[in-house]
DNA sequence: GAAAACACTTTACATATGATAAGAAATTAC
DNA sequence: GTAATTTCTTATCATATGTAAAGTGTTTTC
């Protein structure tokens, strides 16, 4: 949990009975590499810290494995459209490595909010922060090339491409392990 | 400001006092089509809330105007990137029509969040409510063809035609003029 | 440590998209 | 209401990307 106490404080500072109240709701959860921590259909009542590996969320088009976004250390993971609508999600969240990660049950935490300001504030805070991250990356998605995004994606996060496999990181561009080969031969 | 606090009552329910302190801090802005609301690099400090009329948030790729979205009655308009990080946008918001808003300030608004617990609680539905928007139109972009995304936009908002130029659509679509042409003449 | 499975690259070909330009249609301005 | 401007469509051509398939390299499994 120490990690996760940590992460928080850069967004907000807590109450020991706020931080106590979320470790109640927290559990330790340990994913093999390879295998979904949450399936397609199924919807998002956790919200997970990934302290150790990699994940990404995909859903399929027509066949195809489509990657929305990779997930490293420190971090959030969650689908949003499913976790703040209460539907079920068309995507699944799949881990790369063996990892583990910290869940915190959701309808839990909201419960939460009431009596705790400072863990409403808290997580208020850590999705703004989500907001400003999808609108960059619509932003990238548009203003930007495949070609564009890989230089940018191999000199911001090299460690991505020792981590992810290639054809992971070419649906996440938007195109085909093919295309990609090409962008990466030329020169 | 009527049309703003109904519009609110859809995410929370404010007290008198809070709806007062809103009040304050917010005006209305009338806007002449085809002007920019707000220019590229400048910093966002307001939330508009859009009474009547139509915007765009757009900004230039190498002298191409690429448009980011579209707004239309009774919604937020804001540059989440900006707003949240204080940092100049290098977008712009342009009105279509000649346009009503009010322009709720920023900073005085995060200032009363402390006093106001429910207009922080709003404001956190508001924006979690922007980024389901804002994943699910990643998804699109990632999930669907220009040529599927336009047929789903017609269909949900046909309106858009009606009051949005079709070079607009095509830049938001990601694709050119002369493409969305294509797709439109088939058939 | 050999066999099998998986990941990546390369090639050839087909197709869709963009760029450019020209013309038609619609809108705006006087 | 006519001219000027802007918007949209159509056509032609060049290019980039996808598909399919084959081959190479790497990793996994027992």
């Amino acid at each position: 949990m120490v990690a996760l106490f940590k992460f928080f404080k850069k967004f907000n500072t807590l109450s020991k009975e706020a931080e106590k109240a979320i470790a109640e709701i927290s559990k330790e959860v340990t994913v093999k590499r390879n295998s979904d921590l949450q399936t397609i259909g199924h919807t998002c009542k956790t919200i997970y810290f990934l302290k150790k590996g990699v994940a990404r969320i995909y859903y399929f088009k027509e066949d195809i494995d489509i990657t929305e976004s990779f997930s490293f250390e420190n971090s959030i993971v969650v689908r949003f459209e499913s976790l703040f609508t209460g539907r079920p999600s068309k995507k699944a969240i799949q881990v790369l490595e063996d990892s583990d990660f910290i869940a915190i049950n959701s309808p839990e935490l909201f419960k939460l909010y009431d009596k705790h300001p400072d863990i409403e504030r808290l997580f208020r805070k850590i999705f703004e922060a989500s907001l400003v991250e999808t609108v960059n990356r619509v932003e990238s998605i548009q203003f930007h090339t495949a070609e564009e995004r890989y230089k940018v994606l191999i000199k911001e996060a090299p460690n991505v491409l020792k981590r992810v496999p290639l054809k992971y990181i070419a649906s996440y561009l938007g195109i085909t392990p093919v295309s990609l080969s090409r962008i990466r031969g030329q020169k």
